[in-house]
DNA sequence: GTCTATAATTTGATAGAC
DNA sequence: GTCTATCAAATTATAGAC
């Protein structure tokens, strides 16, 4: 049975996103993916026409499963400090169990030189990633000021990305643990 | 009188870091740099023979120069908090008044793609500043335990170095404000 | 110290056969 | 949908004249 279409193109999207998360949009090529995948650099133009339409696919493919894995921040079969560690969890799983950085944190650090499209697909993720803190916070402190909740939204997000930016500069695993772990007192 | 060497040693330099603090390591290039400081491509490699070298000095360079702002954490005619102050207010120039993120930020985030001593550089930036940070939480804290002090200059570094990258994606310079706002409390 | 010239490779992207 | 072949441009880097 040969390979249908959308598997191939999982396959780029997969290996793409490997590659950027090491080093980012300017730090990977289309003949790489094409090695990676088993097929020629031709082809991936086939799936993705320009390296902006592959990159913007990866990076809203990446913040979808992020968000899927996430689920609803109002699931009343799970308290707010579960979900803050479900959320710590997925960055956790990034860094220590693939070995690499935030996709999008990645392409943050670069965004101005991103092609547009690249560089709005980093701001969804962020703006999605912020607003789901924010509902959990909200039922966590129902009485506390919207611009309360919002910035600790913002500090949890920020502490996350800044302690995997730490973590993988200084080689350290634990230092992203004792980090991560901060945040659930 | 003619350019001396040092002066167009350190406007290569000052171009190049530049462009990295756009586009991280590789997204510069030679000519790029040689263009900006009205040379041509031939005379950067007499000053820096490989990317490696220039990156390597760009980033051991801005160190330095990120150090001495901050001087020395023992300095008794400053606060514990004024110095804090201080170093969220590097942070803030950067961001705000640079329009571009931390170099070592950018670099760390694309540390796994880096030729070796480009990334010593970026450890050796995180190292120095969880350092500096971790001498005036000392002075501030002084009873204490050193794993906590530590804790707590690895979530200061962390969070602004988050706060960079998500006003950064966010095109927010605001939301950077506020999470420096909120490391003084 | 800067230049011209160029080598050797890689890059994103396209045309057209199968 | 994948391939071969190719283009035009860009890349890091070097040799050698001035």
């Amino acid at each position: 049975m040969a390979r249908t279409e959308t598997q191939t193109t999982e396959r780029i999207i997969a290996a793409a996103e490997r590659r950027m998360r090491d080093g980012g949009f300017h730090g990977y090529s289309f003949r790489e993916i094409a090695a990676d995948v088993g097929i020629k650099s031709a082809s991936v133009h086939h799936h993705f026409p320009t390296k902006e339409d592959l990159s913007a696919a990866v990076a809203e493919a990446y913040t979808d499963r992020f968000m899927e894995a996430l689920g609803d921040p109002e699931d009343r079969s799970r308290s707010p400090k579960d979900l803050i560690r479900l959320y710590a969890e997925l960055f956790r799983r990034a860094i220590i169990e693939d070995g690499q950085m935030c996709l999008c944190g990645v392409l943050a650090s670069e965004v101005a030189a991103l092609p547009p499209r690249v560089g709005a697909a980093a701001k969804g993720f962020f703006e999605r990633n912020i607003a789901w803190v924010e509902a959990v916070l909200r039922r966590k402190s129902a009485r506390a000021r919207p611009e309360q909740i919002k910035l600790a939204a913002l500090k949890t997000v920020a502490l996350l990305e800044g302690a995997m930016l730490v973590s993988g500069a200084l080689q350290s695993q634990e230092v992203f643990e004792q980090l991560a772990d901060s945040l659930l007192d």
